[in-house]
DNA sequence: ATGAAAGCGCTAACAT
DNA sequence: ATGTTAGCGCTTTCAT
């Protein structure tokens, strides 16, 4: 292993020299440089990122959160997250919550003990306090929330417009005709499910649909909350001729529980979504829904948290994205492309 | 900042008495190590693993680089190692190559610069050679292979039986009638494409169907290699009964290319893909396919690796998975679930 | 412009 | 059973 002394040996000079040196300090003539950094080449020397962190008592390397890796919508910030730190000369550590607090609490632990220079983070399904995340802000260490964030923790944060989106989504559906309008909403807790139900109770209220409690079912994200949602309203004995599920996922639940009590989509009943994700165009039907861009999430997650990495006194900021709705045929009976 | 000075400080011990205490060392009695772990809990100590990593030239850190993050597959073999790595308390820093060899041979040499104590490795498509891990071998880092890997590099693997795979679902084509069946082989140089081909012609040849080179197009992995290789056989005037597609993606732009030229899914040609990817089931008509469990593969490759670290000498293994024929309606016509 | 010395937190080899 | 010393590779401060 090569280090900044052995080149200072080679070359008769003291190692701080090539310490200097090789960090373009301008102490050092631009000849001395050009030569260690030839001699650095030559003798194929790799800097010693553990030794570099540990004096410098901060990393080069930036710490990612997430409920869960395999997830589509989060493996395609983390992909975003990627390109962004690549390029600018930061590496990655990956952690996944499992929707855990305590655990999520360990992988902040771990991260401060690698003095990690950041973390960015989307917090689990029960995380409402910050406790384990003011360690962070005490070492000063720069944290950024994406999609899910603690609204009361001052740290700058990449949403998408979940708000928007929604109510685009929910105006189309009246404006095509639809009344009784369901809402399979998330877990109660999380900004998101908030944000999204909020766009849907004000798009009604727009057109002057009363709100009725009774439509609005709480659950999760997966798929059996979409089947069990939609027997709720069954066994209710409550037909909504449209639903609007808090993503696609659930949707895909529910188209199955709307097949199988014999119900056509969407002639009976229109299903729409949220996230655009891959199965959605190819459901039978196509599924209406409401594009997030993840990979654009991650490169504003990074790209932020990157400049308050390497600036002094930034101010905390709310990036908010722009969502798109996709018209599919889950939410229009006239046509067809087929 | 809590050190072990200050505990020893605190308590009237000397600093390393404090260290040996911590890891549990036999030189410390029972009695101080119970005194020593109490205060450091009070005084909420937490270790510096960068200190810890730079002082043993070796940190619990492992390295993953696949292609891509975003990835169906890779991001649930990613999962799968993140539970394994972190149950064994280590952590994980990814890359992606964007299937690039440089950019992945620059995640390695950082890798190396930040001591990590193994690298987890599915190589890009353009990865022939072995010169950018030899340097792995050369500082004792672990290297472990999924997935994608080079047969010349004497290190552990895990893979799945893609030969197998691919020989039972062609196998299961000819049982099912078919006789005329092209195969949409991905990028040519990858092991992975080579096994599926070469089950695809020993199936063939069980069944002594003569292999037939105009029925088989190379590509790669993404839909729009699906598209063209189909339009290459109708160019050629080439209508086979069924395809078999390097993966379901691929699948993907098959169908597209089918049905735009009004042929009917599997009346007229079959299709089946490999990977069973969340989309699969989805498609019109759901889609015939080979079971991998890449969160499987990742846990089985963090399990090697970590044994790998922690006892000297171990042999290379080769980890072979079982894979799964899904069959569904792409390359059935008879019967149909709804 | 270059060199010397100190020290980051921790571990390991060697005293006591 | 506990203490002492040295040193990992690098940066920083202070000479020369």
């Amino acid at each position: 292993m090569v280090t900044i002394k052995d080149i200072a040996n080679r070359m008769g000079l003291h190692f701080t020299t090539v310490s200097k040196a090789l960090r373009d300090h301008p102490d050092i003539s631009n000849e001395t440089k050009e030569k260690i950094a030839a001699v650095a080449e030559e003798m194929d020397y790799h800097p010693d990122s553990v030794a570099k962190s540990f004096k410098n008592r901060k990393s080069r390397t930036i710490g990612v959160i997430v409920p869960l890796i395999g997830n589509d919508f989060f493996a395609s910030v983390i992909s975003g997250i990627e390109e962004v730190i690549y390029d600018a000369g930061y590496t990655l550590m990956i952690c996944q919550s499992n929707e855990n607090v305590d655990r999520e609490a360990l992988h902040v632990s771990t991260m401060v003990s690698n003095q990690v220079a950041g973390v960015l983070i989307a917090v689990s399904k029960e995380t409402t306090a910050a406790d384990h995340l003011n360690i962070l802000q005490r070492r000063d260490i720069k944290l950024v929330f994406f999609d899910r964030f603690l609204e009361h923790v001052n740290a700058s944060r990449v949403v998408v417009d979940d708000y928007k989106g929604a109510f685009t989504l929910v105006d189309h559906l009246v404006k095509t005709g639809h009344k009784k309008i369901a809402h399979f909403s998330g877990s109660k807790g999380l900004t998101v499910s908030k944000s999204r139900l909020h766009g849907y109770v004000d798009a009604l209220k727009k057109h002057d649909i009363p709100i009725d409690d009774e439509l609005i079912i709480y659950g999760g994200f997966r798929e059996s909350y979409g089947v069990g949602s939609f027997q709720q309203l069954m066994s209710k004995n409550i037909k909504p001729d449209a639903i609007f599920c808090v993503n696609d996922v659930v949707a895909v639940g529910a188209y199955q529980a709307i097949k199988s009590h014999g119900f056509h989509i969407p002639r009976d009943i229109a299903v729409a979504g949220f996230g655009n994700n891959t199965i959605s165009s190819y459901l039978d039907p196509p599924l209406t829904t409401v594009k997030q861009s993840p990979h654009l999430i991650g490169k504003n997650a990074a790209q932020i948290i990157i400049k308050e990495i390497e600036q002094k006194n930034s101010e905390p900021k709310e990036k908010i994205l722009d969502t798109e709705l996709f018209i599919r045929q889950s939410t229009q009976m006239a046509m067809s492309k087929t």
